[in-house]
RNA sequence: GUGGCUGUAGCUCAAUCGGUAGAGCACCAGACCGUGACUCUGGUCGUUGCGGGUUCAAUUCCCGUCAGCCACUCCA
């Protein structure tokens, strides 16, 4: 019985859940390319040895190596492995940008000069597969997509603002009310931590337990902040500047008063400030993103802003960003160094989270009018010709496969069909319709129908359905 | 990488204290019938995930194994 399978944490994705997918994929290649982001894509398959060493020690086993030749009986013993399927989307995105950085292309409109084949700074999504050697889970895939938007080579602090603008404008569009883009900055945090007196050594811990203030208590995480060797008198500075609230103005002038003698927070301080007044000017809506200093994304490449987006649903963040000027460094193997800012929207979880609020169901199945057919002497050539004016016009169309004439029978498997396929309307012609000039249009939501004669009946369905 | 749960006809599931398995849907044949989860009649379908053990007897108990799901760790 279950000879079929496919490998644990893969997924095939049926019509149904395709049809959403693409929805909410479409959605946001469209916001990309609206705020001036081109495409990329790169291959699944890297060489191994761009990949390693880019992801530290637990990231390294999850790299999925890949047979050299893609056939077991090529491999000799002892061979490396030389491939791997990619891990992310940001080692391409830096090993593109080191590639192709400094090609140039002779200028169409002017022979004596050149332009850069990637524009600077670059702009560029991808929306790509990746793939790790995990163990899959709950919510957890070997094989998963990425969506990514992401900057190279600017440092303004307005390509966050602008990233966190299109992440406002994704979620509207896709239906969410309920969210927020939760965003804080590397900077300020590590100033906190040296002021507080923690030791830069505990940094990297410090930050993942702050980390988990959205799902622990204030208490259980400064216990745990205690067994891992902080001071009390050090929590409790720490604590006395993450538990800051009020909006974000107030907040940061707050935090900037308490801060004031470490100059990397302030720094940290000054940018979200600034942030703050480029989002407004932006017209950024104020409820969907605020300052909320216990965010630390325990990522360690993020160098300045940072960002998460959450919704109502339970799924956990859908979408993060943020500024990580070091890493096409280090992850082009020193070839370049940009700064870079980018952000990124997890497809699963987004998936989930529409789920979790309702918001697939407006999402409509493809075929909007089915025309039946029937092979009654003269019907063929009608039915047909409606079919082509339909699809002339727009009109999604499908014809029914039943090569019978007019019966009951008939009627149903295809107006079954049409349920099954969750189509809106159905196009019916008997007898009793070829005799009068007509067609019968059927809503197969509200079971509701009219006749129409045969020929308006391309101009009715199409106004009907775009109504 | 730890802990918990599940695995029964094509699908969704049921079977009280262990007594060799049922229902709905689907499918097939037919009736009815200008209309999609309509109605009626009849019918097909399972070595209960796999392997082993306890027992007179296992879907029910035990061990192993595989697969899937959920909670931690971690991320996306």
């Amino acid at each position: 019985m279950e000879s079929l399978g496919i490998m644990g944490g893969t997924r095939d994705f049926l019509p149904d859940t395709m049809i959403r997918r693409e929805f909410v994929i479409d959605t946001l290649k469209l916001l990309f390319r609206k705020y001036g982001f081109e495409p990329l894509e790169t291959p699944a398959i890297e060489r191994l040895e761009t990949l390693t060493g880019k992801y530290g020690e637990e990231g390294e086993k999850l790299i999925y190596q890949v047979i050299n030749s893609g056939s077991l009986a090529n491999l000799q013993p002892g061979k490396r492995l030389e491939h791997a399927l990619r891990y992310d989307l940001t080692v391409p995105l830096a090993r593109v940008v080191a590639m192709y950085g400094d090609e140039m292309l002779p200028d169409p409109k002017n022979p004596k000069k050149q332009l850069r084949r990637l524009p600077r700074p670059f702009k560029r999504y991808q929306v790509q597969p990746v793939w790790r050697g995990d163990r899959p889970g709950q919510g957890r895939f070997r094989e998963f997509y990425q969506c990514d938007a992401d900057v190279v080579g600017a440092t303004s602090l307005l390509v966050e603002a602008e990233l966190i603008a299109l992440a406002v404008e994704a979620f509207k569009t896709l239906g969410f009310q309920d969210f927020t883009i939760k965003i804080n900055h590397r900077q300020l945090l590590a100033g906190l931590i040296s002021w507080a007196g923690v030791p830069k050594s505990k940094e990297a811990t410090t930050l993942s337990s702050i980390d988990k203030l959205d799902k622990l208590s204030v208490e259980a995480v400064k216990s745990e902040l205690h067994e891992k060797g902080l001071e009390q008198d050090q929590i409790e500075k720490l604590f006395n500047v993450i538990k800051l609230s009020g909006n974000g103005a107030e907040l940061l002038d707050e935090a900037g008063a308490l801060l004031k003698a470490s100059e990397t927070a302030s720094t940290g301080i000054a940018e979200l400030q600034q942030l703050l007044g480029l989002l407004k000017a932006l017209q950024v809506d104020g409820q969907h993103y605020k300052i909320d200093l216990s965010l630390a994304r325990g990522l360690d490449y993020y160098t300045g802003t940072i960002w998460e987006i959450v919704t109502a649903a339970p799924v956990g963040s859908v979408g993060a960003g943020g500024r990580y000027d070091g890493l096409i460094s280090t992850l082009s193997g020193g070839l370049v160094d940009q700064p870079a800012c980018g952000t990124s929207f997890g497809l699963d979880r987004l998936l989930a989270a529409m789920e979790h609020l309702d918001l697939l169901q407006q999402i409509p199945r493809n075929t909007e009018v089915l025309v039946l057919r029937f092979t009654d002497p003269g019907a063929e050539l009608i039915l047909l010709s409606l079919v082509c004016a339909l699809r002339k016009v727009g009109v999604r169309t499908e014809i029914g496969y039943n090569d019978a004439p007019f019966s009951p029978d008939g009627m149903r498997q295809q107006l079954g069909y049409a349920n099954e396929k969750g189509i809106s309307y159905a196009v019916i012609m008997g007898p009793d319709e070829m005799t009068q000039g007509m067609v019968t249009l059927r809503n197969l939501l509200t079971r509701e129908q009219s006749k129409l004669p045969i020929v308006d009946a391309v101009n009715l369905i199409s106004s009907r359905l775009h109504s």
